[in-house]
DNA sequence: GCATACTGGGAAATCGCTTTCCGGGAGGAT
DNA sequence: ATCCTCCCGGAAAGCGATTTCCCAGTATGC
């Protein structure tokens, strides 16, 4: 491999001043000797260690994803959004996928800080359980040794967040759907313990004038809207469910049953995920700029790293064919 | 932070000695040394430096995954595979993501290579421009620094490559819909300089009894179908479309005009991405196992080295209700 | 014309870890 | 008891950059 020092003595310089032209450095150097170590770096094929650099600089160019699944559009979409960020600032992105298991979240920001990554994104909403602790724990330490922390969802960590307004979208879903003449809802309602899953579910609630919602919970997954949508109990004229995964998995449990959609329920998700696009019926849901959400935390998380500030981000009622007014 | 020699005083040993415990080395440490060394760490909250390990050692534990978009499920599947294995060996994994664009495959490669990444993975199929020289040459330069290379597709780069049996794979699915007594076909054939696309293709069109096929090209994803089937002349009973993503598109299309499938037309695809499970109509495909990809990727770029190896896979024929017989 | 910046170049000290090499002590064979 | 191995601990030389000083040369202010 060619090195700074190769290139400074093909070049006829010293190492200090190759590495202010091709690293980029606060000090200037002369024109002369500038074109000089560029077209040795150039004839060498010089390419920067990364490592030794990080090393000597103390900090490195790596961001930090941690996501559930890589699989569900929704993350995919948010990783997407945060990679095409971090290319625009010259940094590049190592993903973590914890498929739900939150220890492995830990030991991915564990691992994160001992690459002195320069900031770790947290996409996928927490649960209020005791591991939380732990994380936190593990988070102070990454920042302690000077690493940043960007959260995507609730602001409930004390970090940099770009905070989803969950409760709010989800009360304006309900009343869409109510001025449409819903009155009898169930609610899938995800995991009792998960913090979006629980603000999508009360603020929908919270919004309905009329009778309280059926609430069915499950895991916040397709087969969990799959299972979920199988236990709801009669009467119901409309189903919410709090994310989009679960709205089609739903959706395969009602056709599967010979439930029409609309015509014998309607049916919500939340997220606007991309592949809804395809569905029949279209799904109506409620619109987040997922991209966006990764994009936006990638920019605090490299942001002059004063208070940590939040980023409210708000969803968009999108009426689509799987509702009909009654 | 709080760094190697710190432990080692801490524990009253030597630097040799503490990396020795807490880093993995061939070398043995006895018991009483061990035991004050890890204890140290424990207290200290020590945690390793990659940067620093990573140029002592000369070699990285980062995995390079360059993929075209992650939003895409076909990714999205390979990359969850990839991630996995990757955690499984202990290595973690950097995703660049080109959209399609060769330069920044290549530019992805450049900056794996200045990581020191332990392996680059491509995925995504080339296509036979003149850029695919300034790749090759840019992959010659990584591995020669030492560096590890897994293509998935096709063979044709000389490297270690998880090759997927297009053909025989686009031929089973022509016989399977010959068999269901259609004669004339359309390919939705993606892009003509694509590799991947033109296999598929040809393999389809050289298993055909009947007259040639119709051929459409046009872009490799979602919107490339949707265009593609709407220039499908009249006469045709069953169409081929060269991905999933673009029997999606295709599907769109058909619905938006009245076309009904299977009725008046059938549709099948390939790779049998996840999403497909929800469509209606159930979709017509050919079966990869993309995890697996991902994953034998992985073990391939982390194998022990001798001559590049190539792994076979193949795809299986799955009717669905996409696709009736005539 | 002289003191005072200011500029750009280079020598050398880090950064935190791995690993080679050296050496002392324990154990086995003769 | 002597000699040879092993075995294991430590000192120190890298790995490939960055960056702080130090310095000479030139520009600036009066």
């Amino acid at each position: 491999m060619v090195t700074l020092e190769d290139v400074a003595r093909h070049a006829g310089v010293s190492l200090a001043t190759a590495s202010r032209v091709l690293n980029g450095s606060a000090r200037q150097v002369g024109a002369g000797l500038r074109a000089k170590v560029e077209q040795a770096a150039a004839e060498l094929g010089y390419r920067t260690n990364v490592a030794a650099q990080t090393l000597a600089r103390g900090a490195g160019n790596v961001i930090g994803l941690v996501v559930h699944d890589l699989v569900d559009p929704y993350f995919a979409a948010i990783a997407d959004g945060a990679v095409r960020a971090a290319e625009a600032h010259g940094m590049v992105v190592m993903v973590g996928t914890t498929h739900r298991d939150p220890a492995k979240e830990i030991a991915y920001v564990s691992s994160l800080g001992a690459q002195r990554a320069r900031a770790v994104i947290l996409a996928g909403s927490r649960t209020d359980d005791p591991s939380a602790a732990a994380l936190r724990a593990e988070l102070d330490r990454y920042r302690n040794g000077g690493g940043r922390v960007a959260v995507i969802g609730q602001d409930l960590l004390g970090t940099d967040t770009v905070a989803v307004a969950n409760r709010a979208g989800a009360a304006a879903l309900a009343e869409a759907l109510t001025a449409m003449g819903h009155r009898d809802f169930a609610v899938l309602a995800g995991p009792p313990g998960l913090i979006t899953a629980v603000d999508r579910c009360e603020g929908f609630a919270g919004a309905l004038p009329g009778p309280a919602p059926q609430i069915v919970h499950g895991p916040f997954d397709r087969d969990g809207g799959y299972a979920a949508a199988r236990s709801i109990g009669p009467g119901v004229t409309c189903v919410f469910a709090v994310n989009d995964v679960m709205a089609v998995g739903a959706l395969a449990a009602f056709r599967e049953r010979g439930v029409r959609v609309p015509d014998d329920v309607s049916l919500a998700g939340f997220d606007d995920i991309a592949t809804l696009r395809d569905l029949v019926p279209a799904l109506t849901t409620v619109r987040l700029p997922l991209a966006e959400l990764g994009a936006r935390a990638v920019e605090l998380a490299l942001g002059d790293g004063e208070e940590p500030s939040v980023v409210h981000v708000e969803g968009e009622v999108v009426i689509r064919e799987s509702v009909r007014a009654r």
